[in-house]
RNA sequence: UGGGCAAGCCGGCUCAUCGUUCCUCUGUCAUUGGAUAGAGGGAAGGAAAGUCCGGGCAACACAGAGCACCGUACUUCCUAGCGGGAAGGUCCGGAUAUCGAUUUAUCGGUGGAUGGAACAGAUAGUGCCACAGAAAACAUACAGCCUAAGGAGCUUGCUCCCGGCAAUGGUGAAAAGGUGAGGUAAGAGCUCACCGUUCUCAUAGUGAUAUGAGGAGCAUGGUAAACCUUACGGGUUGAAAGACCAAAUAGAUCCUGUUUAGAGUUGCUCGCUCGUUUGGCAGGAUGGGUAGGUUGAUAAUGAUCCUGGCAGUGAUGUCCGGACCAGAUAAAUGAUGGGCAUCCGCCCUUGCUCCGCUGAAGCAUUGCGAUGCGAAGCAGCUGGCGGAUACAGAACCCGGCUUACAGGCUUGCGAUUUUU
């Protein structure tokens, strides 16, 4: 929990996963579930803060445009709510957003599923 | 005034909150890169798309020539170059117009707009041409036409034989130049005129070609987006190219120290090979090189962009002046909420239209045709509500082409409606 009085928003580079074995690792031995229309992966690894990747399959959506308005949205609903993520003993999550739906859904539709899966990483 | 076609241009604006990335400056920490905070500035397109052409750039290949393969194909010009563009030519096509004829809505002629064309060669050769048709290319002619010449029979002007013909008919996308006249037994470029074709020459033009003259009766249908021939061009790959730095681990080589007599081959033994300059261990060095990073890469000086002048029919060239304009990399340039703008639809008549249209009853004027006023309705503006704002996201960089696109603006063209 962010103990501080005022709550930094912010999302710099260190917070992107990045990396092709890093990205591997993740895909190969992360630990997955699924709340529409999102699916999440993580994985617990050392390190200073957590680093997430979003992924919208070019088949559910093939033009570009509005791939990277999704990939928007999810970050930006990432970005207001990550605080809500704790660290575990110098532990912090590897996490992949994989958007599933085919149809553009609207912000605060995103942004409440993207809070419950949160929330659910944290019950763990 | 409202719709159509063509060409060119633009292709939302703004505020608040919270963010991303790059550059510059300043502070702090590290002192090699960098991290962090603050301030200022920059941050998608006309197609960024498709990846269809042409270049730059890079690596590899490469004496020269030919064959093969691929591409291009009217001419001249533009261009760094192109399969791109401009101007022109030829052919196809046939709008508007116009003339004549009459069956007054048809036919025929003249003329030629917008538009279209892989538009070199079909007498270099080979192949193919469905169905129909006698025949689809060396005409063995189906139905037909003719009986002049030659022969036979006899009823002496008819039949048969031997023959002649390609005009007429039908088929077809296409039928062996067309129309007319002569000619003939019937016919036939057999002959002639005009048209077409083709050859030669002259003139005009840089040229494609055009015009004219003269010859050839014309033996040679189409198809090259069938093979092919001719001319010209083309090395391959593609930024995941290429260049540089390089942790850890394993292995290679070398050096030092220490220890050892063996080591390799094999599942084991024997055998074979090497060896006391060997092998093991520890430490160090070297080069290759993986993860990763830097560069390539774009804060740029160019086939760049903008405003003008000049030359040119034009594509374009040239000159003066000015500008420096995204740089991400699991991939930034945004998200959310307001307001405005534009367009569309619906509602309302609160207001406006004395300058929009229709205009009852009635009134006024009158040259008895009509004109003016006029409730109300329609339309537009205003107002309210709702909806829409396209196509689409840089990925090394340029020049084209192609395709997608809500809405708007400008110019030109011809048609239509209304007013004067």
């Amino acid at each position: 929990m962010d103990t501080k009085g005022q709550t930094k928003y912010t999302f710099p580079k260190s917070e992107r996963l990045t990396g092709k074995k890093s990205i591997e690792e993740l895909f190969a031995k992360g630990s997955s579930f699924f709340i529409h229309p999102i699916v999440l992966k993580y994985q617990l690894v050392e390190g200073a803060s957590h680093k997430i990747l979003i992924a919208v399959s070019k088949k559910a959506l093939k033009k570009a445009v509005d791939r990277n308005l999704v990939r928007r949205r999810i970050r930006e609903a990432y970005r207001l709510n990550k605080h809500q993520l704790s660290a575990k003993n110098n532990s912090f999550y590897n996490l992949a957003f994989i958007y599933t739906d085919q149809n553009i859904l609207a912000y605060k539709e995103i942004e409440n599923k993207l809070c419950k899966l949160l929330q659910r990483l944290e019950k763990n």
